[in-house]
DNA sequence: TCTTAAATAAGAATTATTCCTATATAACAT
DNA sequence: ATGTTATATAGGAATAATTCTTATTTAAGA
């Protein structure tokens, strides 16, 4: 994705287009697995090594209200971010902090028809995540992301 | 649950029975909101004032370890547990805190099936949860849980 | 080029969680 | 019942992730 593509998506947005965001923004987009905040600093600091944490922690937070990106729910004790905004669920590996996406229209067709009939009472669904926890066969080995 | 049905949780799990552990295991199972450490340590205070945080955050640990509870995810930058280890999904509040137990045997076998054909390749799926983002039609104000 | 509201850098502060260690105690053996 | 010992706890310090504060810089529009 080019700049120009990188500076579409932030003043679509009503953001002003600054070089730290861009770089965030490319990081997230590199960065495949789910980046945390640190590992979005790791990334962008080889180009900007003065870009400060707070920053990085505002844009993400920016990123968030604007709908750009989401947090990703994880039992550890930080953030992790995604940027692919298209309808997705997770693949947890037991072993390693990886978090793979997981498409799947066919899962998501069932899962629409079958709470179109099955009402949870006083409750308004907006989406429907799942967590599927496991275990790659080959699984790499994985630090903190 | 009385204190006898208590310790024997205790017990079963091999780990010595004290009154500390006794008082965050009936926390764990009044507070049925997915309390966080904050919250079980609101409620033990009432009847132990002294009782340390960081003992509750080994005792929770501890439980966790032993498979008593489960770590539950959230967005938050806090940790919230489980005491309900029977299977069950969770329907996550936009608008508050709340997390319900959403428990629903169909959807289970529907989504057994249905990745039983569906194989997820170079993954080995050990279960799916689902988190259901809505909001209640009445939901009830929540502070820090 | 000028103006200004908004963004950033740098570091302090806060918050959740973990670590450390002296003391206390549950469980078991005598 | 008492003594022994490995383990758990209290209390406080340390750490790590995140947020806050404020002076400075800058993007964007006039
Ligand atoms: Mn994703
Ligand atoms: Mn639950
Ligand atoms: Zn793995
Ligand atoms: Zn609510």
């Amino acid at each position: 994705m080019n700049y120009s593509e990188l500076t579409k998506i932030l003043s679509d947005n009503d953001l002003k287009v600054t070089p730290q965001r861009i770089a965030v923004l490319k990081a997230l987009m590199e960065l495949k697995d789910h980046p945390s905040a640190d590992a979005v600093k790791e990334y962008v600091r080889k180009n900007y090594p003065n870009l400060a944490l707070g920053t990085i922690y505002n844009i993400l937070e920016t990123f968030c209200k604007e709908g750009i990106i989401r947090k990703v729910k994880t039992d550890k004790d930080f953030m992790r971010y995604d940027i692919e905004m298209h309808n997705h669920h997770h693949l947890y590996c037991d072993e390693c902090e990886y978090i793979e996406n997981y498409y799947d229209e066919e899962l998501d067709e069932l899962l629409l028809n079958y709470f179109e009939k099955r009402v949870i009472p006083n409750f308004n669904i907006k989406e429907i995540k799942l967590q599927i926890n496991g275990s790659y066969k080959d699984h790499k080995p994985s630090k903190k992301q």
